[in-house]
DNA sequence: CAAATTAAGGCAAACGTTTGCCTTGCTTGT
DNA sequence: ACAAGCAAGGCAAACGTTTGCCTTAATTTG
């Protein structure tokens, strides 16, 4: 083999390039990279293949794009990252789209209806094969969206307006869990911490905590729970535990919806000098890799986030079909 | 399960459908949307706006990135965004990004060379505007790109090959801090916590971190140090920290070159019973913003990654000059 | 009044693909 | 021998933009 390497100040090699060092019409080179059998001789085949190996050529997805009215990338939107949830999210599905070929375009929605519309606008003219939405919020280019019939995958947090493909965990079954969890290690009487405006997610993981409660014959009466409103989970974990305990004193048990929020209550324990799990056994939900070495006081119930990628492909996978 | 609506009520809007709407050429519109000022009457300017408004038309990135070689996508290629400060980058890059009117295409590279050249490649025939480039490694790809002059800016750690727009901090001066504030607090022999294979901004701080402790009197056998390698820094940090005690017993401060090689110390002296910061003091690097909730034993020299973003698009906006 | 300038806007050629249709030979079947 | 069939591959029209150049008419200048 004598190819010598590709020179670094070539330009981009087109098809129109390859046709010409290969002495074929670009049509020709088109149908044999895209792999269409039987239109092309042998040795045609092999002159091309052996051009484009040599000038570094790769289809340009732009035109590609512009010609098919779709490509290979996929929109990825999350409200904020810094959440190690969202970032488990976004690592496993941006490893298991590359995988399949595709590209991911980030877009963080900050939770805002309104920056969630303007980036689906913006994806649909970029021709995004489709998209991925965490913990999407209801709007109304969701709705139209929806309503096109574009691919569409909703992650942690059901449609919002119904309908659509789902990749998450049961949410009412993880409340329930953390119930007996509670219960079993004689917590007589647990309470739960939430988000003020609720996340269909994390609502339904407090509703399945309060169900399980009161089958195992608690009164409704009986359940304390508080909530806080504000940008980030930790913050709401703080203030809504500073609520609960103005009300009642620490409780024997706490179940927060999210590990974020169990996080924001352990510093308000921390700063009462309440004792965790001694004192207040806390039960979170997501299993954040980082509990085992800053929070192993935590009990959490593990969501697992790392498979959700391979998942939200399968899901696409089959809307593509 | 899933049904499917019916497709496609919204056709995408072209300049061709605005131009028939407003009765003028494609060509008109699209020097209009651009705000070509002086090629059309106050009259033709109404008219199309008011067909531009009626039909919601935006114009279309791929058609435009293809005619123009050039997009409004800003391509950020990492390792491991798992890591919190990592994370933080990416946000604060993909806000500002957003704020300056780009997209960003979220490529995480897992530290592989390999990898990273095939991000690269594939970014490149997006035609993208720029490359943030988060603690990047050399690879043929990236020397490439470099000598290509292709808008290129660094982040947390330099050019592996030299040259380029750099965001960072001094971390020889991190380092320095972190010495200071050792040595002030009364600890006499400070110890160093590092991975095996030093990303040049890690080794930067420990260096910087040595070189203090030399300057102000201690003798190069004095300074305790020890690695460790693998993928993740928790688990660097538990390693390292076990071989350091092995070998000379818990020091009295010791000083990690990232926040999350303290928290894989901290679990060791966890295990071991060592009060941190009773017995040992700890100062990390990154001021993870979970610390305050998680850490509250760690010093941490902040690094405002917040403000990464900003000075990023900066960076961009001169070379793009 | 003729010539020159300017304003307003259309034409058409790219950019890199894909693909329906056409052409050109050559091989068959009858 | 002649039509039919097939293999191999080129032509050209899209997809949505941008932009250099052209045309027309109106206005200014000499």
């Amino acid at each position: 083999m004598t190819t010598r390497p590709a020179r670094a100040e070539t330009p981009l090699a087109s098809l129109a390039t390859v046709a010409r060092a290969a002495g074929v019409s670009v049509a020709t080179v088109s149908r044999i990279v895209n792999g269409k059998r039987g239109r092309a001789s042998a040795e045609t085949v092999a002159r091309v293949e052996q051009a484009v190996a040599r000038l570094g050529y790769r289809p340009n997805p732009v035109g590609r794009a512009l010609k098919q009215r779709a490509s290979r990338v996929v929109a990825l939107l999350a409200p904020n990252l810094d959440n190690p949830a969202m970032a488990a999210i976004a690592v496993s599905t941006e490893a298991a789209l590359r995988d399949a070929g595709y590209v991911t375009i980030l877009c963080d929605t900050h939770d805002r209806a309104e920056l969630q519309d303007e980036y689906l606008a913006a994806m649909r003219s970029q021709f995004v094969a489709g998209y991925v939405m965490v913990s999407a919020v209801a709007s109304r280019g969701l709705e139209a969206t929806l309503r096109r019939g574009d691919p569409m995958v909703f992650v942690a947090r059901r449609s919002p307006l119904g309908g659509g493909a789902f990749v998450g965990i049961d949410d009412r079954a993880a409340g329930a869990e953390a119930a007996d969890h509670l219960l079993d290690r004689g917590v007589a009487r647990p309470a739960v911490l939430m988000a003020a405006q609720n996340a269909s997610s994390t609502g339904e993981r407090a509703a399945g905590f309060i169900a399980r409660l009161e089958q195992r014959g608690l009164a409704p009466q009986e359940i304390r729970r508080a909530s806080a409103q504000g940008l980030n989970h930790i913050e709401i974990g703080y203030a809504a535990a500073r609520a609960l305990v103005a009300e009642g004193g620490w409780p024997q048990g706490l179940f927060c919806v999210s590990d974020l929020i169990a996080y924001g209550a352990y510093r308000l324990a921390r700063e009462a000098g309440v004792a965790v799990p001694g004192d207040c056994r806390m039960v979170g939900v997501d299993g954040n890799a980082i509990n085992a070495w800053l929070a192993p006081w935590l009990t959490s119930i593990r969501i697992p986030y790392e498979a959700f990628g391979g998942h939200i492909v399968a899901q696409l996978g089959q809307l593509w079909g």
